[in-house]
RNA sequence: UGGUCCAUGGUGUAACUGGCAACACGUCUGAUUUUGGUUCAGAAGAGUCCAGGUUCGAGCCCUGGUGGACCAACCA
């Protein structure tokens, strides 16, 4: 890893200004605070590896923190497969640490909290708290329970944690400001009942302490200098500032929250809850389900911690929301494997090919390299016979000269092995292809040295001896969703966009018998195909691989209609930019053009020119005259500008007193192509 | 409607205290290739949401718009 110093993420830039600022190097401390209440995802990946990455860049610790404090949604299934996914990635944290480890000191400081007549108890019902608090525009009013004395409120509050209260009771509110705009400081609650034993301290606490009441005061316990949440916590920091002002001790460090945004990926989702919708309603299998963007799904799918990592650093970090693209992470994963993965063949929609002139009953075990990206890989062995399978995609009767592969009549390299030439085909009644007839060229084996092996061919096919493979299951996946970003519609559930066809199932798939040695944590490239990795419910008898990524496939742009309709571009409305880009509106669109008008000459200048007058027809004067008032030294928008308004005199636009003074001084320009615009529209009249 | 944040090629990010917009993915050529993969060489694609302003000079500063995200859970 080449640390490039050159140009810093806003985080590592805020981190920067404080060592700058006199903040000592040894007192950065961060960490990763997932809930466990579900897996992780990639966008947790991108946490992951900022907050890690920050330790590791400046060799700072960075704890695991199981923000624990609400034993409804929390397991210990989750802590585990929290740990494993992250120890998974590479990433060791410096202290395993939880909230519910904090509960004691926490209600301490509430204690102290209530003495100094900060906070509470309330006994109204959510919906009169709610009611209570007001709105963004309307301020809230105070409830009956406000101004209790502190007495009583120690008494409450020690009954509600001796379990006196019912659940949805009574609540431990801080006292702050009823009227703030920010609706979390309108008196937010601290503590809530919660009848239900805790995954690690049981039924000692029936009162557990809210997010914001927890998270703050949970950085200051362990001295996390810098504590890195996503952009919706944004409103949260006004809170976390205030509950940390009421416990602090000025002499230690005083930790601050930076909200960064969270990484979308297309053509899935990333919230925990619409994850846990997919595993419940059996969308997918599980968790770990191959087609699930969690980091369980990705490795068991066959991603590797390094192309995760990777796709983190090249997604970078910032505060505007975003969706990545699946190509890039994609791309991650195809460029470590490639250096990585062995290559071998499989067919997975054989069809029968025969090599006449080859003996029957022969075999031989011929060499094929392992990975031609890596010298030092070696080779493997694979056996040869007369009777092959091939991929049914790879034959044609007759093809054109795009078409690479074999065809009765030419000739193409079997992977490893021969040159051979289509012969002859047999097919069965319903005129389906049952056994492809070839010759081979006995001279060109692969690697013979012979001069007919170095000949070259246009097409090199995979193969498989019929009698040597190996059957197999294998599954492939596409995207989970046909939309971009299934949760951006308002309108629709993403459920609605879920692809039926993402798993394809392929029962008996024929594999070289060199796979009969794979490993659940092997990588292979079948080659032509893609990559594949064992899948753990492969039994002694039945191995099943998953197809990580494709290969990249360049001869499958240039067919007709490769794909099915899923690569719409369903452009959503949601993100980043202002217009709709493909619907500009025609007087927006001459702005553009003109826009860098005076930097065109020539032909480009004529086609400008002549877009602009095009786009005139459909531009109407209401939608102009505000661009009259264009600055001055914008020229190319007022040429545009005159142009257009040309075209709308000659369709019959009455001349103003706006137009004539946006013509005068077009006129008096100094610039020429301006003052020659202007002329020709004067002169229209 | 109140508040907060955001706005740069198709996508994601850069551009240090203002100096004629860079990188990666994707796309398209061409070469090499016993994987239509890889690798190599190259190209197209934004004038930085809009409009004013300050400045010799603005993506960066100011003003006003527009668009989007977030906030009114006893969730985190």
């Amino acid at each position: 890893m080449t640390e490039e110093s050159a140009s810093l993420n806003f985080i590592e830039q805020i981190i920067a200004d404080d060592l700058e600022a006199g903040l000592s190097k040894d007192k950065l401390r961060f960490r990763f605070p997932p809930e466990p209440n579900g897996y992780l995802h990639i966008g947790h990946a991108a946490s992951i590896c900022l907050n890690f990455g920050l330790g590791e860049k400046y060799n700072a610790p960075v704890n695991l923190r199981f923000d624990d404090t609400n034993p409804a949604k929390e397991e210990q299934e989750y802590v585990d497969a929290i740990k494993k996914d992250i120890q998974w990635l590479g990433f060791k944290w410096a202290e395993e640490c939880y909230s519910s480890d904090y509960f004691q000191q926490l209600y301490d400081w509430a204690i102290q909290l209530i003495k100094e007549g900060k906070a509470y108890v309330d006994g109204q019902s959510a919906d009169a708290m709610a009611e209570q608090k007001g709105t963004p525009t309307t301020s809230g009013v105070p409830g009956p329970f406000r101004d209790t004395t502190v007495q009583e409120n120690l008494d409450l509050f020690e009954r509600m944690k001796a379990g006196e209260f019912e659940q949805g009771s009574y609540v431990l509110r801080a006292k702050i400001d009823l009227s703030s705009p920010n609706m979390l400081m309108r008196d937010p609650i601290l503590y809530r009942v919660v009848k239900k034993s805790h995954h690690r301290t049981g039924n000692d606490w029936c009162i557990y302490p809210m997010y914001d009441w927890t998270h703050g005061e949970s950085d200051y316990i362990e001295q996390i200098s810098h504590s890195l949440c996503t952009l919706e916590f944004k409103m949260h920091r006004e809170l976390y500032d205030w509950f940390l002002d009421q416990i602090i001790d000025p002499t230690k460090l005083r930790p601050i929250q930076r909200e960064f945004a969270r990484r979308n990926l297309s053509y899935t989702v990333m919230s925990k809850r619409k994850l846990l919708e997919l595993v419940q309603s059996k969308t997918v299998s599980g968790w770990d389900d191959p087609r699930m963007p969690t980091i369980s799904g990705l490795r068991r799918r066959g991603y590797t911690p390094e192309s995760i990592r990777n796709f983190s650093d090249l997604s970078g970090i910032s505060k505007r929301d975003s969706v990545t693209d699946v190509s890039l992470l994609e791309y991650c994963i195809r460029e470590d494997l490639n250096k990585t993965a062995t290559r071998v063949m499989a067919v997975l929609d054989p069809v029968k090919l025969i090599i006449t002139n080859y003996p029957e009953g022969k075999i031989e075990i011929l060499s094929a390299e392992n990975n031609p990206e890596d010298p030092n890989s070696g080779t493997h062995e694979v056996p040869f016979s007369r009777e092959l399978f091939i991929e049914r995609e790879d034959f044609k009767e007759e093809a054109g000269s795009k078409f690479f592969r074999l065809t009765l009549g030419n000739e193409v390299r079997l992977k490893s092995a021969y040159i051979i030439k289509g012969e002859s085909v047999i097919k069965d009644d319903a005129g389906n292809i049952t056994e492809i007839h070839c010759t081979a060229d006995l001279d060109s084996r692969s690697g013979s040295g012979t001069e007919a092996s170095t000949r070259k061919v246009k097409g090199t096919l995979h193969w498989v001896s019929i009698q040597h493979a190996i059957k197999a299951e294998v599954r492939e996946y596409d995207r989970l969703f046909l939309d971009e970003a299934p949760d951006s519609h308002e309108d629709k559930n993403f459920m609605d966009f879920v692809n039926p066809d993402s798993l394809k199932v392929i029962k008996e798939a024929y594999l070289e018998p060199f796979l009969q040695l794979a490993t659940l944590d092997d990588k292979f490239q079948f080659q032509r195909l893609g990559y594949f990795t064992l899948d753990r419910d492969s039994t002694s008898d039945q191995m099943v691989f998953n197809k990580t990524v494709g290969l990249r496939d360049s001869w499958a742009k240039q067919k007709p209609a490769p794909t099915p309709q899923n690569n719409q571009p369903a452009k959503q409305q949601n993100q980043g930019g202002a217009q709709p880009q493909g619907q500009r509106s025609a007087i927006n669109e001459i702005q553009k053009i003109a826009k860098k008008y005076t930097n065109l000459s020539g032909d480009k200048l004529a086609a400008a020119r002549a877009d602009i007058l095009k786009l005139a027809e459909d531009v109407n004067y209401e939608e102009l005259e505000p661009l009259f008032g264009t600055a001055a030294k914008k020229v190319g928008t007022r040429i545009g500008v005159m142009i257009a308004l040309g075209v709308l005199l000659n369709k019959g636009q009455e001349r103003n007193s706006e137009i004539d003074s946006f013509i005068k001084i077009g006129l008096e320009d100094e610039n020429e192509q301006l003052v020659e615009e202007a002329k020709k529209v004067d002169n229209k009249l």
